[in-house]
DNA sequence: CGAGTCATTGATCTGTCTCAATATTAGTGG
DNA sequence: CCACTAATATTGAGACAGATCAATGACTCG
């Protein structure tokens, strides 16, 4: 499972980003934004199988992630593994480290990635001159712990199917919010990587796909999922909460 | 299940209150926590099974549990329900409304407590002079995250034995934290909501608490509960992470 | 003392896991 | 471009941990 990676800097522009919206607040002027830039340029590239950080090393920057596909997830001595959350372009990854200055999770690039580097020194210093900073920061680490209660509801309180409907619905979600299609995508792990996330087995993921198949509600082929009746999807997972 | 409930407000005072350390950042000077005091200063009383907040309500505080015992819990409409975490004096409950500006989850005081509002505006404003106290917020949110992130490997991936286990432990650190026996315990919840926040059955917390008892690993009756071996505990619950 | 809430324990059932066989796909080198 | 291999996915059969249902017991509070 380890891979030689190789990491490039290049130099980020937020001004002409796409992606500004999602990972900066929107009252900036650009004035501020050109700050920004001027100490959140550097990017990394992580191959696919990449680590961007791991447990127990130290915690200097949070991510946005530029283009590509993450999975966090932390482990057990004998070996166990929780996938703790997928993310995508437009998201930050890394918040767990600030706590104890380590970070508490591995963070792997499901696919060839890039990612904004935004060192944390900076982060502070910046967000004691930008109000609208400092509460984006804030907004950014309470939807993650409304979306990890989100989860916690799943693992404690859902059934397999339940538990796949949301996990379909909130990807789509996301997508739709990038500008993809809603009712097509690629998944970007595996059955077991979906599993882990959901509490379940491999087996079982795959087996609520068929079954889900055979009802109608999707169209799936290995990696490849069409989403025939987003409605079927949200009766099954009576929706709410599970929001990003 | 609905409680009449009445709010008494009383007035703060950080200064000599000897959960400082836990809910302030140790670095600040006297004078800066003086500040803190002339806007924190607003105390609320939560008699037992009131809620000090509720899913849909405006967020509008951040509290600090002074004295008592909390549960927070996320629902669905057919009546299922999620215990996120149990929260004790010297934590602090609300973060989960900074995303929205409305709360995420009910919170319900398990015995009677008391609670120091901090109005967010204030921690918003006092935070923009005072880096420590920027600080101190972010590594309570990253706490959480990292909490909720063992939350999810107990959930998703670990036997009844094994989430008892890692939850009695986690109790008695917090609880020897604060001062208390690291050997005994008096439970606030019932077995249903230690089941509901484990993802197990109250019958299934009962059985498993009868077999610690089988085993010599603890003296349970009803409420109390007695730990004879912790470190067969933390044979069970290979340790690691669940840390708070 | 009585009523309600909560906890314990047994018997049975079931959803998901485990194990195993097979199929599909992606990657590699000839 | 094809054969070979490894990784991933599907599907069946059987097992089991924990759920459900139900009865009893313990405690709390008016």
């Amino acid at each position: 499972m380890q891979l030689n990676m190789t990491f490039k800097s290049t130099i980020a522009s937020c001004s002409n980003c796409n992606l500004r919206e999602l990972c900066l607040p929107t009252s900036l002027s650009s004035a501020d934004i050109q700050r920004l830039e001027a100490v959140f340029s550097s990017r990394l590239r992580i191959p696919q199988g990449g680590l961007l950080f791991s447990s127990g090393t130290p915690f200097t920057a949070l991510y946005n992630i530029r283009s590509g596909f993450f999975k966090t997830c932390v482990s057990l001595e004998d070996g166990r593994e929780q996938v703790t959350g997928f993310q995508m372009a437009g998201e930050i990854i890394g918040l767990d480290g600030i706590v104890n200055e380590y970070h508490n999770c591995n963070a792997v690039a499901l696919e060839d990635a890039e990612v904004c580097v935004m060192p944390y020194a900076e982060i502070e210093r910046l967000s004691q001159e930008l109000p609208e900073l400092q509460r984006h920061m804030h907004k950014i680490m309470s939807g993650e712990i409304v979306r990890e209660n989100a989860v916690m509801m799943l693992l404690g309180s859902m059934s397999a199917e339940e538990r796949l409907a949301a996990f379909l619905l909130n990807l789509v979600k996301r997508l739709r919010a990038r500008g993809f299609s809603s009712s097509e995508l690629l998944l970007r792990m595996t059955r077991e990587e979906i599993g882990s996330y959901l509490g379940l087995t491999l087996n079982t993921v795959s087996r609520v796909f068929s079954k889900f198949r055979e009802k109608g509600i999707v169209n799936v082929k290995q990696r490849y999922v069409q989403i025939l009746k987003i409605d079927e999807l949200e009766l099954i997972y009576d929706s709410q909460s599970y929001n990003e």
